[in-house]
DNA sequence: TGCCGCCGGATTGCATACAAAGGCAGGCGT
DNA sequence: ACGCCTGCCTTTGTATGCAATCCGGCGGCA
């Protein structure tokens, strides 16, 4: 998952990644959030080591950094697995996410400055004609990048960090949606209302359509995990 | 910083303090929180070693975790520090901060259970003889406590962890606070707006006045700050 | 005199070795 | 036959030693 807005973003802060523990927390992380490790998988020190080439101690720091991230679960003395949320707590996270992401909307109305409400507008412009691409993995950067552009014009790196947080941990509960092809152009118009919100400065409508943006695709997980 | 919700609550869940790297988080983290190291404090691996009689592997483990959970900053091959983060950022924090008790408090007033309101309303009558006690480490924990149950009865354990740990980050720039005893009267006036607004499941006033609660405390802050 | 580069010390990052705790299987007793 | 206990084995937790990187001071040079 690489945003477009690159390696120096208020996400992320500098590119640390010089140190094997560093890498290592990238990779897993990046594994899990794509999915290509999936919840309740184990993660053993040893096996891990010997894949990537390192010793046990980078795996360690790397694998106990995700557990403090909220990405995988630590017991002591029994191991770690990828995190599997109960469906109690990813509706929660939805609704946690629901509220971060209106609530970073509505500041981005208030704060933005001209150039970022131009830059959020030319993001929106590509993932209209990104709908048609048939290119379901580019359509999902540029639309990271239309939230965290969102995140960045809150105004409030610590809120950013947060919401940015909280749907990287919701990210492997939602992969499939993307596969729904019908749901690109449904998403768009509410981006639609997003955008327009914010560039009129309204507050309380930015609010409002991104809440229900991000509820709509709240329900659409819980409809296809009801499916299963 | 010890909680009297106990040991089991949804914000550590299970007493996992059986590793001594774990047991050097909680010491470090409660002492990063009450004070006792302060921002900008160096922490050197070898000292803490030494000082704790266990070798660098452990502290190292504890340190890392710290630097995921924010509360300290590391640079790799430069060692590590208690976070100093800068006056804009604190502000934002106690903006998120705002925003997410209000959030807690707006769902605890649609969702409580009778049996949570009892509890708020104890707590909060608690608070009430404390103001007058003179014991400001006393009033503390039980103010904790009140914060927490309002978390606890939104019933969302991720939002709930997430204002935690809010708090916790906000919680050492604002120790000097609690030294102003006439700010405690004013805090328990507040604490009834929002006690009364939750046990009328009132959502939006909850949310205001906890909201209004949570703005106070950050502009008291800020004129303290502003005061240095 | 001031700046640049090199070198030594100190500290962190990583690897390896050892200790300890949990899980499982087999055997024993009831 | 079933359940419990015990001992081994696997995996994690901790200690220690070595390598790599950064910081400060010193000396050379313009």
């Amino acid at each position: 998952m690489t945003l477009l807005v690159g390696e120096h973003d208020v996400l992320r802060g500098p590119p640390q990644r010089k140190t094997r523990a560093e890498e290592l927390r990238a990779q897993l992380a990046d594994d899990i959030v794509r999915g290509a490790l999936a919840p309740g998988q184990t993660l053993d020190e040893m096996d891990l080591a010997r894949r990537f080439g390192v010793s046990r101690t980078p795996v360690r720091e790397a694998i106990r950094q995700l557990a403090a991230s909220g990405l995988v679960d630590t017991r002591p003395h029994r191991g770690a697995v990828v995190a599997r949320p109960s469906h109690e707590r990813i509706l929660g996270m939805f609704e946690a996410m629901a509220e971060l992401e209106a609530l970073c909307a509505g500041k981005a109305a208030e704060r933005m400055t001209p150039a970022e409400r131009q830059t959020l507008e030319t993001v929106h412009e590509e993932l209209r004609v990104l709908i048609h691409s048939g290119d379901p993995q580019r359509y999902h950067e540029v639309n990271e990048a239309f939230h965290a552009a969102i995140y960045a014009g809150a105004h409030n790196d610590y809120l950013a960090e947060m919401t940015f947080a909280t749907r990287t941990r919701v990210q492997p509960f939602r992969r499939a949606q993307f596969r729904l092809l019908g749901r690109l152009a449904k998403s768009h118009v509410e981006h639609d209302q997003v955008v327009e919100a914010i560039l009129r400065g309204d507050r309380a409508g930015a609010f409002a359509a991104m809440h229900a943006h991000i509820i709509t695709v709240g329900e659409e997980y819980e409809a296809y995990a009801k499916s299963l």
